[in-house]
DNA sequence: ATTATCTATAGATCTATAGATAATGC
DNA sequence: ATTATCTATAGATCTATAGATAATGC
């Protein structure tokens, strides 16, 4: 639970809850099919507080975005970036290992506006940090299309669930996908 | 304009307006953010007629998937599905060439319920169709795994707007992923 | 007479705010 | 006294439906 119980009257705490639950939420169901009274109801708050710390539902989601998308990147190292992304991907939902920024990501397709500019400016510093990797002239171009293919996986993997690829082999998947970026990034013709 | 202007008590027409309508809404904005009243005045139609041809938002949404996403695939050959199907993705916005399905299907991620239904049905249509141009025995996993790619990259260009892939040449970045599609098809370790 | 279309509105949301209440720190 | 929290509600939606109106075909 993200509820915040016990303590009393500790607006720094309040806030945490506010945004945990938000990350939680938008999620789980996307910024358009999240409501503020479900967010306060989950982080043990009255509704009103989420206005008074955050101004308005999109200055929360923004909130979120540029949290929890810039935690996973800054903790790892761009050799290891797209390999632990994917993984990440391919974790089962309720593991509780996956990135919660990349799901709120693609459940929030439809959402325009002032979150779509936090949604690109942390793509493209995934991008800016997977195009290292790469000595090919157009190297953030290739390095767009990797990521391109990453959300794309959890696209059809979490949100769709086609099969084979919803109940496919982490391992498996994996190898087969690395193989193919590895001829994206490296094959100059 | 989708609307049937002049044309007086024609019940298919009305109809057909209301289907041409809210494809071209759900593929700009998505499901949750397209209004029944919206759909309505662009089809140049009361309101209430859109219940009465369809029942629901719910039941026209599924029809324009069903209808769309069909179309197109009934309309290529497997061996150029993937290829076409990517440089649709590619268009500009504006071109009229783009695969409305494809789009509603990105914009409406947040949508749960029946339509997911009908989204995952055309998806492994898709991957049916892409599975026929490999031999190797994972065959499917590997097409929804392309399927995957080329959704992917519509996301990250169309809603997401990254650059530089947003404004990429086509033939360059048709290019890059064909060969590394190829790859993922036919590479067997 | 049949049925396509329109009017009017119910009923259920949802975000946001103004102002009251009550817990803390000086 | 300050400020975190709660109550109550405004105001703007949105989907859906019941029932009235009017254009067509026999």
């Amino acid at each position: 639970m993200t509820e915040q119980a016990g303590r009393r009257r500790d607006a720094a705490a309040t806030r945490r809850a506010l945004l945990d639950a938000a990350a939680k939420l938008f999620a789980e169901r996307g910024f358009d099919r999240t409501t503020v009274r479900d967010i306060a109801k989950l982080a043990g708050v009255n509704q009103s507080l989420l206005f008074r710390y955050f101004g308005s539902k999109e200055a929360l989601f923004e909130a979120v975005m540029a949290h929890g998308g810039r935690e996973h990147l800054a903790a790892t190292t761009p050799e290891r970036l797209f390999g632990a992304s994917l993984r990440s991907m391919l974790e089962p939902a309720d593991s509780g290992r996956r990135n919660p920024a990349l799901e709120t990501y693609l459940r929030s397709t439809g959402s325009d506006s002032a979150a779509a500019a936090i949604r690109r400016e942390v793509g493209e510093e995934y991008a800016r940090a997977l195009a290292t990797l790469t000595d090919a002239p157009d190297a953030e171009l290739r390095a767009d299309l990797a990521l391109a293919w990453l959300l794309g996986i959890g696209l059809v993997r979490e949100i769709t669930g086609t099969e084979p690829l919803a109940s496919a082999d982490p391992e498996h998947v994996g190898r087969l996908v690395i193989t193919a970026v590895r001829t994206l990034l490296e094959r100059t013709e």
